[in-house]
DNA sequence: GTCTATACAAGGATAGAC
DNA sequence: GTCTATCCTTGTATAGAC
């Protein structure tokens, strides 16, 4: 493994474990037994190492997202829940979402055009699962921009809010929670092969 | 106006304008024309003006939040409405909730206190729109559960998100935005009558 | 009780030696 | 590629003037 790599992960750890603004590089350097001004030869700015995460997050959001040609209202659940597990790994970016969308500049950016095609994305595959009978042909492209709307809201914030509400659960369960809550919400909208889809899927977590 | 008043009022302006991470207290006091001791003396830490913003904040909310005996889904939806206004004022605070709720032991404990109080005031209020014939008899306690869960996460990171993804829409606009949000939600759980009520709502703002 | 001046520690950032 | 020295900013503590 390479310095650079080395300090990647072990920055991963430490923001994860207490946060990005409480771990300084200085206390990452002396944790990996290096010397400040060497982080820095890689990572000029703090900012650059959080920049670097956002884009293994993405990657890994990629490699674990299959392409979904016919998608069931299965395949939807099992996709959030994919994506819920690897928000997790790189929590700490949620954590400080508002701020460093707020002052770093190219993690924002590459932000910005990861979720606009995700978001893309799901309208997609809302739109197959009317199509394709899981969800009720009484939903109106209103509806989806609605339901994109509350899906954009939970894949961002519900870290924060189990980080702050509900410490105690475990990884699994706090994810559990929120595809509880989605599932909950799509129900209404599914039809009945598309709500039994839904619960046997969350009866199964 | 005390100089203690002048301090609050200009921090919380300041904070919400920039950011309270990005506003120190050597330039909040060359703002105001004093020494930053002088700040010090009566907010001894950063953290206690923020304690006092946020129990100004829940005493707004009080006098702000009328109690409701007889709710309707109108009442229901217009005490939202109020209370995101109020959100909107203080809105620094819910921009840094995390961090603040990590590391400001007072303010958590005040929130924490006020938030499960607001949250079985809701579940009440539920409670007696499904009684008085506004939300589905079909909705039960878990169902209630989950509604709840949907509304404090929507409470907490409305701004969060329009912050970062609405940047372009007025105070007005971004309320209404997760009001629709709200009423989408629970006009799929509303009778005819309480549906009614949403959608009237909704169309007047 | 109110306000000022000053000092200190910690964190990010930079230039340059090896 | 690695490390040292240094600077600047921020939060905070203290001593003392009015």
């Amino acid at each position: 493994m390479t310095t650079r790599e080395i300090i990647l992960n072990r920055a991963l750890e430490l923001f994860n474990l207490r946060g990005i603004e409480n771990v300084g590089i200085r206390e990452l350097a002396t944790d990996l037994n290096i010397r400040p001004g060497n982080i820095t030869y890689y990572f000029p700015k703090k900012e650059d190492i959080l920049v670097e995460l956002g884009k293994q997050l993405s990657e890994l959001n990629s490699a674990t997202i299959v392409k979904l040609e016919n998608p069931s209202m299965t395949d939807f659940m099992e996709r959030y829940r994919q994506v819920f597990n690897n928000h997790y790994e790189y929590r700490c970016l949620f954590l400080s979402f508002v701020s460093q969308m707020q002052q770093n500049k190219k993690l924002s950016e590459n932000y910005g055009k990861v979720e606009k095609s995700r978001l893309e994305d799901f309208r997609k595959i809302l739109n197959k699962l009317v199509e394709a009978g899981y969800l009720d042909t009484s939903v109106t492209e209103d509806d989806i921009e609605q339901l994109v709307s509350f899906l954009s809201l939970v894949a961002r914030f519900w870290i924060s809010e189990s980080t702050v509400s509900y410490k105690k659960l475990s990884k699994k369960q706090a994810i559990n929670h929120y595809l509880n809550l989605i599932g909950f919400v799509f129900s209404k909208h599914a039809t009945i092969i598309g709500k039994k889809q839904i619960n046997s899927f969350l009866s199964g977590l």
